[in-house]
DNA sequence: TCAAAAGTGTTGGCGCTACACCCATGT
DNA sequence: ACATGGGTGTAGCGCCAACACTTTTGA
């Protein structure tokens, strides 16, 4: 068999949205040359483990979270992206609720953080690359496939998921159409639960049925939200 | 550094598109436990090259093809998919014109060739699964992206698209309806020439306007074809 | 004159966009 | 009473699906 010479990696971009904001969750590297600098969760795959063990597992190590969503991104695999050896990554997209865990550095204590992804500190590597990719992965996928209510707690008012389209695809949406076009798919169920907000009118919370989504996530959605 | 013993390798899933049948190009495994077995073109990555540059560097050499287009696809990892060792494989998604390329077996003297998709021999590892993943993404950016003209000669009859997004696509659709759709991106342009057919009423041949196409990659298309 | 494929328009219905006011609550 | 966000209906238009006959050529 040839001799080779390349590491295998995974990466996760992770996403969580909390208070209106689209967050990334990040770690700091504590060894090697980006030494002290923000990166996504990842590390090199063990001989025995499937690629998404690998990224289930580096995840749960390093920030103590378990994915509610997570699917393959990309591969990079440019010969110069990590400067001391030659890595390739295989990139992960997944989708959590931050409220729903807490965050526990690992046992090498590094610090582990979510970050606005409009304010993200500078990353270690390509990640920066890999970030974008992430990014605009998910703000296609949100348009076609009922994904981003993994980001959202299992009641809600309407209004989140509103919110949740508005942020990720960063423009405008129309709140009566975008309702309208939601409702129609008959993924929400009405709960009798109500809202107590800090202003304003009180909402009616809602709940997944989990039946129509899964049907939902085979055959497609569609929306192309228009400008307000 | 950590202590793995995993090998990076690349794939290529290369459709051509020849007298109304999707084909995938496979080459004749000389070596291993496969042997005898078709497969994918593919093979290890070199230390110093890039991802791309490694599928591109061993089409030419197993089959003396290069692609027109080019894109990754998945990245297959899983443990058992290779059983003398640990290898992850970094598969490409490729389209040409068959007829603008000989086949040509490597120094190897593999065999090389041009299988239709819907009577393909068993494959090597797992790359039906590959393949199934391939033709999958295929029908899907077909749909969405104005690729496929690849796969034509420069200058073809319409009903050449009209077939080529049926077989594609695997199901009937509406020809006028398709036409009006296809012309009003004007992606297409008229020659002045006309086909001599074996049978039927002669036809205009088109060419791609480059420029209008370009355009449409980014924006993207919208097809959702009927049955008839 | 027949076989084979090319070429071509219209209509109805559905779904999307655009758009603005009232309601329920807390302060 | 005011501020804050929740909740709701309709009309017009554009786009898409459905649909079949005529034309050109070669045999």
């Amino acid at each position: 068999m040839i001799s080779q010479n390349i590491k295998v990696a995974v990466d996760a971009v992770v996403f969580g949205y909390v208070e209106r904001q689209l967050q990334l969750l990040l770690i700091k590297q504590k060894y090697g040359s980006e030494k002290n600098k923000w990166a996504l969760p990842g590390g090199f795959v063990l001989d025995h483990e499937d690629l998404d063990t690998a990224v289930t597992r580096e995840l749960k190590e390093e920030t103590g979270i378990t994915l509610a969503y997570l699917e393959q991104l990309y591969t990079f695999g440019a010969v110069k992206r990590d400067n001391r050896q030659r890595v390739v990554s295989i990139a992960y997209l997944g989708l959590i609720n931050p409220k729903k865990f807490k965050l526990t550095a690992s046992t090498d204590a590094l610090e582990v953080g979510w970050f606005a992804i409009d304010a993200l500190p500078p990353l270690a590597f390509d990640h920066q690359e890999i970030v974008a990719k992430g990014l605009e992965r998910l703000q296609n996928k949100i348009s076609y496939k009922p994904i981003g209510f993994e980001l959202l707690n299992t009641e809600f008012p309407f209004s989140n998921i509103e919110n949740l389209y508005q942020t990720i695809l960063n423009k405008p949406i129309d709140r009566r159409n975008f309702r309208k076009k939601l409702m129609s798919f008959g993924i929400l169920e009405e709960t009798d639960k109500i809202s107590k907000p800090e202003s304003g009118r009180p909402a009616k919370l809602f709940r997944f049925n989990t039946k129509k989504y899964k049907a939902l996530e085979q055959k497609g959605f569609h929306f192309e939200i228009k400008f307000a």
